[in-house]
RNA sequence: GGAGAGGUGCCAGAGUGGACGAAUGGGGCGGUCUCGAAAACCGUUGUGGUCUUAUGGGCCACCGAGGGUUCGAAUCCCUCCCUCUCCGCCA
């Protein structure tokens, strides 16, 4: 949620940060007509309020009859009045607050305008792995192997959904494990947090309103399943007042994530590069604004190294304005190379939301040395998606005869494996 | 799931219709005293909104959340949420 004051004074940068998205700017008007309205209303109805605190007081200590009755009554139509106006300033705040949730954030000035074409590639690490054999996507591997199993997840629950099964699933537990444990070596502090949430902890993190039809939700309950850990990591401090030297807070937490994926039927339907379900490893941080900027870059450092360590190549792609999302400033993407697929794959956005998120979810903190209260910063980045960086160990460590040999890294968690073969699975 | 108790400021805890944004104690901060510290004493100490010729002030709101009654609600009524204790049940 951007600051309504910024709507006020600098209409005009908010409508740029908006056409940079390639977004229509008409709702900055209409933020700005309400906000008017809204205050308008407030005088007024604070005035009356003012005045019947003052008469009511005096009712209280009247003797005189006739007076008091006459006081009475005319308070009783002073408070219908005020009434109607606050029904009235319900209905403008409502309609201020639906339009000021769908204000994305301001992108940065170095964010490249226009959409997921204009992304820029910032950044090339590793070699692509050569093979004189044809390398086989992780579709045809993991089946071979009998570390995938398609047909199991479908017949669970239906499509998009897969089975890990021996080496497999254990390869995936030993990313999980060797994360977390990395990211704490990198200042983080581990979480488990509930993966069932409230709304106001998804409206939080700015997934809601827009994107509701990507959630599962228990209509019973009113509960949401997470989309990404970034949802409950936020939720931890909402509505409260930090210290500023508690500040920052590094968080690292594994989390399941769960996504509809309504937008993007009939995309990326083969292997498990998009399920319904997924695995993942967060990072989160709140930071003071001051040191927001380098926080980021730590943390994208952070998720880099990750890749490093498992000697997967990738690219480091600055997004534009129109496909960075709607709570960043500015983000980064890490995108490793599948040499079974040929394709790049995501595994990581890294994000500086600014106080975009700490707005919506209400968390402050005492400046030192200042007065009041202030909004924190929040940065979140994947400590990388499960699936996919799977997806680039199998297939970028496949040998000849369909064995994958497994990182260096890993083998403290995988039990003496270090090459999956076939009889493995 | 059943029965009961309760949710008040940083913490503890009073307050059952009007002078209560809220007693009292503790903590924090500032000061006096001291070579310094402790003790003691004095003062101060919430958040948000809004208005304002403003480094200050006015007003409004907030005592778990949302409604209601009333001229007036922390206090009365309704709904919901949460916590604790006991019983039952299931991991």
């Amino acid at each position: 949620m951007l600051d309504i004051e910024l709507i006020r004074e600098n209409p005009e940068a908010v409508k740029a940060g908006l056409t940079k998205r390639g977004m229509q700017t008409a709702i900055v008007e209409e933020a700005a007509k309400l906000d008017v309205r809204r205050r308008e209303l407030l005088t007024e109805v604070e005035t009356l309020k003012a005045e019947r605190n003052a008469v009511s007081k005096e009712i209280g200590v009247m003797k005189e009859k006739t007076d008091r009755e006459k006081k009475i009554a005319a308070m009783r139509s002073v408070g219908e009045k005020i009434d109607a106006l606050d029904s009235e300033l319900k209905e403008v705040d409502e309609k201020l607050n639906g339009i000021m949730a769908v204000i994305p954030n301001i992108p940065f000035d170095n964010v490249p305008a226009g959409g997921e074409a204009d992304n820029q590639v910032v950044k090339e690490w590793g070699e692509k792995p050569e093979f004189d054999f044809e390398a086989k996507p992780h579709w045809d591997l993991g089946p071979e192997l009998g570390i995938i199993n398609f047909d199991q997840g479908v017949r669970v629950t239906g499509s998009r959904f897969y089975v890990l099964s021996g080496a497999g699933a254990r390869l995936q537990r030993a990313l999980i494990a060797w994360m977390l444990d990395l990211h704490i070596r990198q200042g983080y502090t581990e979480k488990y947090t509930p993966f069932i949430v409230k709304e106001v902890t998804v409206f939080g993190a700015g997934q809601l309103p827009k994107f509701k039809d990507n959630l599962y939700k228990d209509y019973e309950e009113d509960l949401y399943l997470v989309p990404t850990a970034e949802v409950p990591l936020t939720g931890l401090h909402m509505d409260s007042i930090l210290e500023a030297d508690q500040l920052p807070l590094r968080y690292t937490a594994y989390s399941p994530s769960f996504r509809r994926e309504k937008m993007s039927a009939g995309r990326d339907v083969r292997g498990i590069k998009r399920g319904h379900q997924f695995d993942k490893v967060e990072m989160y941080k709140f930071t003071v604004p001051e040191a927001s900027q380098s926080e980021f870059e730590s943390m994208v450092a952070d998720a880099e190294a990750t890749c490093q360590a498992l000697g997967l190549p990738y690219r480091l792609l600055l997004k534009a304005a129109g496909d960075t999302s709607e709570a960043a400033h500015i983000s980064y993407d890490i995108e490793i190379w599948a040499a079974g697929c040929k394709e790049w794959l995501e595994v990581s956005s890294i994000s500086l939301v600014g106080d975009f998120q700490a707005r919506r979810a209400a968390i402050r903190y005492r400046p030192k040395g200042g007065k009041g209260t202030a909004f924190v910063h929040t940065i979140n980045g994947s400590g990388l998606g499960l699936p996919r960086t799977l997806i680039g160990v199998l297939e970028n460590n496949q040998q000849a005869d369909g064995s994958i040999v497994i990182p260096e890294v890993l083998k403290t968690w995988m039990g003496g494996i270090d090459v999956i073969r076939p009889e493995a699975g």
